[in-house]
RNA sequence: GCGAAUGUAGCUCAGUUGGUUAGAGCGCUGGUUUGUGGUACCAGAUGUCGUGGGUUCGAGUCCCAUCUUUCGCCCCA
């Protein structure tokens, strides 16, 4: 016997089986949906770029998760994630779009890190963006957030914050104390406050040369964060006189109250001072959002504002601001919550059990009636005992069960069956679309949301 | 890139100080009489114990190497 070849995928790739990949998708078109809800429009780059063209800007860690390859004379990079893409797809096609530019893309990226959990080397992101020509108001910066929210609610996920800041108002802030050089670095370790705890931060920065006064007034201003409007108030009174700041404030403000008109509630979102977001392009507004209960899990998504997108590829101005769920990290750490329960394993409706071979005719046309009705049907075609398919309609969880045999195909009748109840009735074969239909709504109507929260 | 673990049936794991035919639960297959599943009962299949080498009369159990996967750090979704 010839040597099998052991079946398996590379480590830090995410495959699901058919009753996960039904949520999964069922996730990610309401993604869509909910974005498509507030104008975008669905962008679909290609996964390999020029290097060239990907790597214009990039630089550290990024560079090195890079996939890159020679083929022929090109030398390739999979993208490693959608907003290079569509800043080269921006600058390129920038004389065929109407600013501001409103697109979404839901699509896989690439990045050859080390897989651990919640670590892919190939994801999902759920990016949305929008992009100005030259100048794009702020209030844009509240829809973003907005957007987020809504999506949230949809899946039914109830308890999570958008927690946001501005680079402006820390730049200003940094400024006033004449760190601007220090800011980035320091950001960096007031960001891991939550990780490993105030005294370990103070040493941190005690290691950046500056002096006990100024890392209690930088510890002590970070620690800000809570409720909009509380927030803004005592940023206020904080007394800082700097006009990067008072702009960054102002935006804050703005977006808060923006935010509000468009209906997220004060209790999902706040500002919090120590979030910068690692991604040196952000110039405004930065986003990132946490599950209550799960701060583990880090940011489920995040984004912000940046002044200019492509900068590295055309000298028009093009600020912009985006989000983006992390969608397979998402659906993962959600499977492992079990936050998510699989039910079924089919997309059909109904299954047709033809009781024999002299049902099939009638099962197959019947099948034909139901799809022309927009149900999603699926006919058992396998000899073997009928019990079998039973238990097959059971095992794939299909709500309805249409049974045929001698008697109904003689009356023209069929006995469908509701597999969660049991019950079985016998209805005209003329009806039966409607009699589904209604039934379907009917389930529809109790159906649970996607998440389910403990 | 650095550090630490793991590896026994499809899955989750047990396997006593090395001792003969390697186990459990779940799952899977079949059955409990012929047009009805989910519960119950009965029966059954499945593993070169990650791979290669070594120690030993004897290794799933000890040693070495290697691969795999996982977990920290870094960075990020």
């Amino acid at each position: 016997m010839a040597q099998k070849v052991t079946p398996k995928i590379l480590a830090g790739f995410m495959e699901l089986l058919p009753s996960e990949q039904l949520v999964f998708d069922e996730m990610k078109a309401l993604i869509e949906k909910t974005y498509q809800s507030f104008g975008f429009v669905s962008l679909d780059t290609p996964v390999l770029e020029l290097s060239d063209v990907l790597l214009a800007k990039a630089g550290g860690e990024t560079e090195k998760q890079i996939y890159r390859f020679n083929k022929g004379d090109n030398d390739l990079c999979m993208r490693f994630d959608l907003t290079v893409p569509l800043a080269r797809y921006v600058a390129q096609h920038q004389n065929d779009l109407t600013f501001p530019f409103k697109r979404y893309q839901v699509s896989k990226v690439y990045r050859g890190e080390r897989p651990q959990k919640g670590r892919f080397r190939e994801f999902y992101q759920a990016d949305i963006d929008i992009i100005g020509s030259e100048k794009l108001s702020v209030i844009y910066d509240a829809e973003m957030p907005a957007i987020m929210y809504h999506v949230f609610q949809k899946l039914g996920l109830e308890r999570f914050c958008i927690k946001m800041n501005n680079r402006k108002l820390m730049n200003g802030f940094y400024e006033s104390l004449n760190l601007t050089q220090e800011a980035p670095e320091i950001s960096r370790i007031i960001d891991k406050m939550d990780k490993i705890g105030i005294e370990n931060v103070k040493a941190c920065l005690k290691d950046l040369n500056l002096s006990d006064e100024l890392i209690e007034k930088i510890v002590s201003f970070t620690a800000i964060n809570g409720k909009a409007t509380d927030v803004l108030a005592k940023v206020k009174t904080v007394g800082i006189q700097n006009d990067m700041f008072e702009t960054g404030l102002n935006e804050l403000e703005i977006v808060a109250n923006a935010m509000q008109d468009l209906g997220v509630p004060e209790t999902h979102f706040e500002i919090d001072l120590k979030i910068t977001r690692g991604l040196d392009y952000y110039t405004g507004t930065v986003y990132e959002t946490f599950v209550d209960g799960h701060q583990g899990w880090g940011s489920i998504c995040s984004g912000g504002r940046y002044e200019n997108l492509a900068g590295y590829y055309t000298d028009r101005k093009l600020p912009g601001v985006g989000m983006s769920i992390g969608l397979t990290r998402f659906f993962d750490l959600l499977r492992d919550q079990k936050m998510i329960t699989p039910q079924k394993s089919t997309a059909a409706d109904v299954l047709i059990l033809p009781m024999d071979e002299n049902a099939t005719a009638y099962a197959l046309k019947l099948a034909h009636l139901l799809r022309t009705n927009d149900i999603n049907v699926q006919t058992y075609a396998s000899d073997g005992k009928f019990k079998n398919k039973m238990v097959y309609a059971n095992k794939v969880g299909v709500p309805f069960v249409i049974v045929l045999g001698e008697d109904e195909v003689a009356n023209k009748t069929v006995a469908l069956k509701n597999m969660q109840s049991g019950l079985q009735e016998l209805v005209a074969y003329d009806q039966v679309a409607d009699v589904l239909k209604s039934q379907l709504e009917l389930q529809m109507k109790d159906k649970k949301k996607l998440i389910v929260q403990a």
